[in-house]
DNA sequence: GCGAGTTATGCAATCGTTTGCAAAGACGAT
DNA sequence: ATCGTCTTTGCAAACGATTGCATAACTCGC
């Protein structure tokens, strides 16, 4: 068994010096040596089936070709998308990315820090930053170039990839309001995170543009991007609220909470009450209804935070650049127009929906399926 | 600014030889060194704020510490929970999980692996396997350590955790029959996967125990594991069998491909015909409607997996253990009787769906959403 | 045809650990 | 007191590359 050639063995098999081999094999260098040695080394290298050893390499130039990614967790659908496209770009550039889950916790992201450190990765890619983040001063400390994507901090000159968040709730409110409401509450997502923040800033301008005044402007936040603190969130603001013909909420998580805050109150969406997300993750169109959201081009976010790192590790002196991309609202069953007074056609249905509501909430089974009907 | 502190810094603030460290450092060299210098090392080590460089220690020992998971598409939901499973008895045990996608090519997978192969892993879990795997035996001519998940090879004694496709199929069936169904069909998945293959076998195993004749069990395979596919196969299915009021999907994603083709051909699920998925992915319980399927305990599959990784690394001699997981059903919407003969109550609904069959098929948004009847 | 300048290659140190081997010291048995 | 055995520590050679410096070879102008 041929073991694995080293640098060593090619520099034998050419006749050569191993410095030489090193010299031929590495872009940077190769114009050093003439022509012909180098095609002669390069054969060498080839017929050997010589793969350097990156580890050992990295000892010696303190470069590691490894990416440190920060997220809060892969099982929430907005991320792989995202962090496929931050390996795919990486990849091709001769990196490896390493991700690691933080579940939102401070403590786990500072621990993979640590570990990111400890490997010595070239950079980072942070998917998880809180607006005000520790952690961003320990990478400053450790000096490691990071770019943060879709979320972003306060203040400070760190590259970021993130979304036009204010615009996107803004096409979901004028959304809302050319169909004709004017009721519409917000379920805000945690404050603590330039989403949750920049999102409910954002509902509040549209607001505010279309004319409606900041007391008929109702925000509930809730904890975190989850379903069921979307419930909890859309209870609060609905008991305030009673008479709110639609809810915008800061993701589809959040969104999902509010269908089922509206099942439990036995209200239907979108007869009763229109909702709209954000993200459009994966399946948002299977869901029941089909839910209106704000796309973000969840794919490109990742190679455009790849990319940036990539030249932030080039040219460590670059300006911190941010990259704003542009969502769109893809329009599907969970909006409507506010429901109207019993007319002549429609009164039917809409009474039918209206009679359930008083009594006792349905059984809490998924949210508005056609289910019960066939039981 | 300190740098970093290394071995030797630590050395000479405790007065010792730089190996004198290393041995306090390693647990399995500790006792070599007496109690008092050990504790004046660890102290010093402390300090100093001494963290190990593990690219240094991998050079010399061979090891990186690190383990290479290949796994088909990360955007497919029924991974992120196995990766985490994996990631979160890796990282316990001080390994890092190094994870690539393939998109299920053959050639990314080789790929990757050497990729892997180059930072020198101790070992890998691979959830792409086909049945007749040509990656595994380059896997096992690098010597590495290796445990497949989910899916598992024809023939080969590599440890695997999976789970009992058979059983969880044979569950979906006596379902259907229980409910009174006969005329059950299956659309397989690819079968160069040991799924695929294994739950098509089990659908059929099933069907003749509950004494349906094999030419009353039609199959069509799908290409792939993913909607559009699942829907082609459905076409050729009902194609084929019109008159079919129940099937089994071997995938959550074919399942969904169901009920784009139901849909196209103006039938509605569960009412003209059930459908049952496979692996409960995340979500399956908000789809329209609701999908009953077979649930797999996705993050203990990787959670195992991680497992027997361990413990193929610690002793390389153990035999190859394939662990079986137990699937259970989940009952939703997807499922109900069959549709009867028009009767007194219920002969109204049936009608309205049987009506809008022949004609031109309702334009094809997502599948059975009540959308249009409000727009 | 010789010295200066240029280029291509070799030499050896280095990166931060680990580990086989040797040496020194401690201890007990004879 | 001497010798052998054990324990504890130091020494130095790896691991597999990269790279500053030295040197040999070659070019070129005069």
């Amino acid at each position: 068994m041929p073991k694995h050639a080293g640098i060593h063995d090619v520099a034998r098999a050419a006749g050569v010096h191993p410095s030489t081999v090193s010299r031929v094999l590495n872009a940077r260098t190769r114009h050093l040596v003439t022509a012909a040695v180098a095609a002669r080394v390069a054969a060498a290298a080839r017929r050997l089936g010589y793969t350097p050893d990156p580890v050992a390499a990295g000892l010696r130039t303190r470069r590691s070709r490894a990416i440190g990614v920060l997220i809060p967790d892969l099982a929430n659908p907005v991320f792989p998308p995202i962090v496929r496209g931050i390996e795919s770009v990486l990849t091709d550039a001769g990196y490896t990315a390493v991700v690691a889950n933080t579940d939102n916790e401070p403590a786990r992201a500072r621990a993979a820090l640590e570990r990111f450190a400890a490997r010595r990765v070239d950079g980072l890619v942070l998917a998880t930053a809180l607006r005000r983040d520790a952690l961003i001063a320990r990478v400053k400390a450790l000096g490691l170039p990071a770019v943060l994507v879709n979320r972003t901090i306060e203040a400070g000159a760190i590259p970021a990839v993130v979304n036009d968040d204010a615009g996107g709730i803004a096409l979901a409110v004028n959304h809302l309001v050319a169909l004709g409401h004017a009721a519409i509450g917000h379920v805000a997502g945690p404050q603590r995170l330039s989403t949750g923040a920049a999102r409910r800033a954002g509902y509040l301008a549209a607001m505010k543009a279309s004319g409606i005044p900041a007391r008929g402007a109702p925000v509930a936040a809730a904890r975190s991007y989850d379903i069921a603190a979307g419930a909890q969130a859309a209870r609060a603001l609905l008991d305030a609220r009673p008479h709110l013909t639609a809810i915008v909420a800061a993701n589809d998580l959040l969104a999902l909470g509010c269908y089922d805050e509206l099942a439990r109150r036995g209200l239907q969406c979108p007869r009763d009450v229109s909702v709209v997300g954000f993200n459009d993750m994966p399946f948002a169109d299977r869901f029941s209804p089909p839910l209106t959201t704000v796309h973000i081009p969840h794919r490109l976010l990742g190679v455009e935070a790849a990319r940036l790192l990539l030249e932030a590790i080039e040219r460590s002196g670059a300006p911190a650049r941010e990259v704003r991309l542009a969502p769109r609202l893809v329009v599907r069953g969970s909006t409507a127009g506010p429901r109207q007074k019993p007319v002549a056609p429609g009164a039917r249905l809409a009474q039918r929906g209206r009679r359930s509501s008083p009594g006792q909430p349905p059984p809490r089974t998924a949210a508005g399926a056609p289910r019960q009907r066939y039981r």
